[in-house]
DNA sequence: CGACATATTGATCGACTTCAAGTGTAGTGG
DNA sequence: CCACTACACTTGAAGTCGATCAATATGTCG
């Protein structure tokens, strides 16, 4: 199978052949994380970043008070902590949603990447930017915006990234979650994000069964959710 | 006067005198911004980054209800929009808060730096990587904690920040900005801020004229804010 | 002074939380 | 095949934090 980061980088920008091998080889090994677990911890200095095979995770951070905020949930194809080989220390522990399968990349051949490869490079840190205007999203969201509204902008976000890598199917998709997973998504109690999703599914515009979720009126979930997709950036262009 | 952004950068590592040299020279003229005006709109398409020499800018994104949520908060030596670099259109919008120095560098003069300065480069991008990590904090802070700690962890964040950049005496900086836009940063309207604020004020925390803030109970406040500077990176090592 | 923005205060409302109990449903072991 | 357990989901009731609405102060700047 194809490295998934080729299909992840070539949404935002062709890649040539020798960029294409070069990300060929970056991938040391692979391994697996069971279902809830840590594949990284907050504090952490790795000297390798994980890009996504398979599954779904998430970066949390915990607060002192004992709660948890799910900053960003990361699909096929995602770099989980490229962040890292700059910050050298994690601020934020990453998860493993379902069972996930994940690329080891050693530090060393991105610094090789970014002291050879100008181009490839500046590809890899769009990734970073791209985490950045997504995060910009969720903050806007956590701060001025219903539950609802905010619950259908996820669930917007979600279906489109997950259709960029081939993951959806037709206004359907696999998310594997419990609703207190969701509610740490979205800065909302178990009970609100149930009684939300219930709101939601009254209303016709989605269902769920606790497995997958059935976009069932795709125009009026963007609405209520006020969700424009330009932040994912997900336009192919020069960079 | 020196290029702030060397200030900046080398907070997070050494640079070299060569390094100094061409960032001395990346700033093709400089601007100045009335307050309250937009430096760079939203779906701009900019031609070159802004770096702040001399002001306060925040990041903003609108929402279609009217409201608006601010992303971050900028001071002297911070780029406000690099990451347009490698984004190409403005996913928000840049307001200067107070009137505002800035400096154009030109995307050419980026591109030449990723071409052929690797470890500046990743200086500049760790920029972008440090935006994610502030990013991540106030959204987990919007998400998970109440006014009270999140107005503290505000401050305790600015604080550090100006410190680092010379521009606070001891617990003490200049913040000239409205209830209303704190409301902004914080998520919320401005009469809780107002009340949030006269809370922090009664146990002591702070002393605030409109202008200037004083940090009456560093630790107390930051225990208030769960506040751990790490996610700041204001660590030199190599990168 | 007059005008306008900003800060403050009071009263009411509502969205979301918390606590608590009840209802599936899938897995386990007898 | 059926009890037993565990976990997720659902529902109800009560409480709270912060929003909203509406005045009233307090600047501050021409």
């Amino acid at each position: 199978m194809t490295n998934p980061l080729i299909l992840n980088l070539e949404q935002h920008d062709r890649l040539s052949e020798e960029e294409k091998r070069v990300l060929e080889s970056i991938i040391a090994h692979t391994r697996t994380v069971n279902q809830g677990e840590d594949m990284v911890r907050e504090g952490d200095r790795p000297k390798e970043s994980l890009l996504l095979l398979e599954g779904f995770a998430a970066r949390y951070k915990m607060l002192l008070n004992g709660k948890r905020q799910i900053t960003s949930l990361h699909i096929m194809g995602d770099f989980v902590d490229l962040h890292a080989y700059l910050l050298k220390v994690m601020d934020h522990a990453v998860l493993a949603l379902t069972p996930c399968r994940i690329g080891v990349v050693p530090h060393g051949a991105l610094r090789q990447i970014t002291e050879q490869h100008p181009h490839l490079s500046r590809l890899l840190f769009l990734n970073i930017a791209i985490d950045g205007a997504v995060h910009r999203q969720w903050l806007t969201m956590a701060g001025r915006s219903s539950a609802r509204s905010r619950f259908a902008h996820l669930l917007c976000e979600l279906f489109l990234r997950l259709k960029s890598v081939g993951q959806a199917a037709e206004h359907h998709f696999h998310l594997p979650v419990t609703q207190q997973t969701l509610g740490d998504m979205l800065g909302l109690s178990t009970v609100h994000v149930n009684r939300t999703l219930q709101e939601l599914r009254a209303g016709g515009l989605v269902a769920w069964n606790g497995r997958g979720i059935q976009l069932l009126d795709w125009e009026r979930l963007q609405q209520e959710a006020h969700f424009d997709p330009a932040y994912l950036n997900l336009i192919k262009e020069p960079r």
